[in-house]
DNA sequence: TGCAATTCGTTTGCATACAAACACTGTGCT
DNA sequence: AGCACAGTGTTTGTATGCAAACGAATTGCA
C-alpha cells in the first residue's frame, strides 16, 4: 500500500512552473536585447526612474540581495553603463549613477523591453495578462 | 522632449513580477524541505515516476540543460539520493535512478512538497489557483 | 558498407541567487 | 564620551542556468 508517487504531480506544481514561464521568458529577452541581461536591465531602469541610488538600496529596489547587486553593479560598471563613488554623507554607502551610455542604452532599448514584456505574454488575451499580473502580484 | 523612463514600470513587467513569486517560492521551499533544493527535489520526483532515465533525458523531463542536469545529478549522488550506471544498450548514456534513500525521501516529503505549493499559493481562492495555473500553461 | 549527421556527456566561462561571516561606519542611548 | 546596535559593503561557498566547444558513440541514409 505504498503512495506511490502518490497525487503529486510535478507538472501541476507552482513552482516548477514559474521556473520553464522564466525560462522561456529569459530566452526571449536574450535574443531582444543581447546587450544586457534582465537584472541588469532591472537595475538601468531602477535608476533611469529613481537617480542615483546607493548599492544596497538599489538592491532592495530591484528584489535583489547584497551579494547579488554588487555582482550586478560590478558587471554594469565593467560594461560602462554604471558609474561608482563612494558617498560623501554615509562613508559605508557606495553610489551608483547611470553612465551617459547607460541612459542612452536604457532609453534606445525601453521599447524592445516592453515588447518583450508583451512577447512573453503573447499567448493570452488583453484580459487574461491583467488577470495574470494581478495573481502574481498577490504572491509578492 | 526626452521619452524620460516613458511608460515602463518594471514592477508591471511580467519578468520581475516573476523573479520575485520565484524567490517568495524558493524561500518558503527551502524553509520546509532544507534537505534539497527545488530543482533536486524535481528530480527525484521524476525518478519515481518514470522510473531511470538516461541523465539526458531526465534533464529533458525536469527542463534543465545538460550542463545543469549533470551538476544536479552530480549533488544528488553525493548526497547518496541517486545512483548512477553506465548504460549497456547504448554507451554514450549514464544511467540514473533512485537509491532506496532518494525512494525514502521524496516519499516522506512529498506531502510537504505539495504543502509548499499551497503556501505559495496560500493568498489565493481555490478558484484563482486554477485560473493562475491555467495561466502559467498557456506561456509554457 | 561507410560516412555524415545526430546524440550524449563533459568541461569551461559567465551570470544570477542566497547564506554566512567579516570589517567598517553610523546612530541612539546612557 | 562610550558602548551596544544597526546598516553597508565585501568575500566565500554553494547551487542553479545557459552557451559553446569538444570527444565518443550511435544512427540514418546513400
Amino acid at each position: 500500500m505504498l503512495p506511490e508517487t502518490a497525487g503529486y504531480r510535478l507538472d501541476d506544481q507552482i513552482g516548477y512552473v514559474l521556473r520553464k514561464v522564466t525560462q522561456r521568458h529569459l530566452s526571449i529577452f536574450s535574443e531582444n536585447i543581447p546587450e544586457v541581461t534582465t537584472t541588469q536591465f532591472a537595475v538601468l531602469a531602477r535608476l533611469a526612474e529613481l537617480g542615483p541610488q546607493s548599492q544596497n538600496l538599489l538592491g532592495r529596489a530591484t528584489a535583489m540581495d547584497g551579494a547579488t547587486i554588487k555582482g550586478v553593479v560590478d558587471r554594469l560598471a565593467r560594461l560602462g553603463l554604471v558609474e561608482t563613488a563612494p558617498d560623501a554623507q554615509d562613508r559605508r554607502r557606495l553610489s551608483v549613477c547611470l553612465s551617459a551610455a547607460g541612459l542612452a542604452l536604457f532609453q534606445s532599448r525601453v521599447g524592445d523591453a516592453q515588447g518583450i514584456s508583451d512577447k512573453t505574454v503573447a499567448p493570452l488575451s488583453a484580459a487574461e495578462r491583467v488577470q495574470l499580473l494581478a495573481l502574481l502580484n498577490k504572491l509578492t
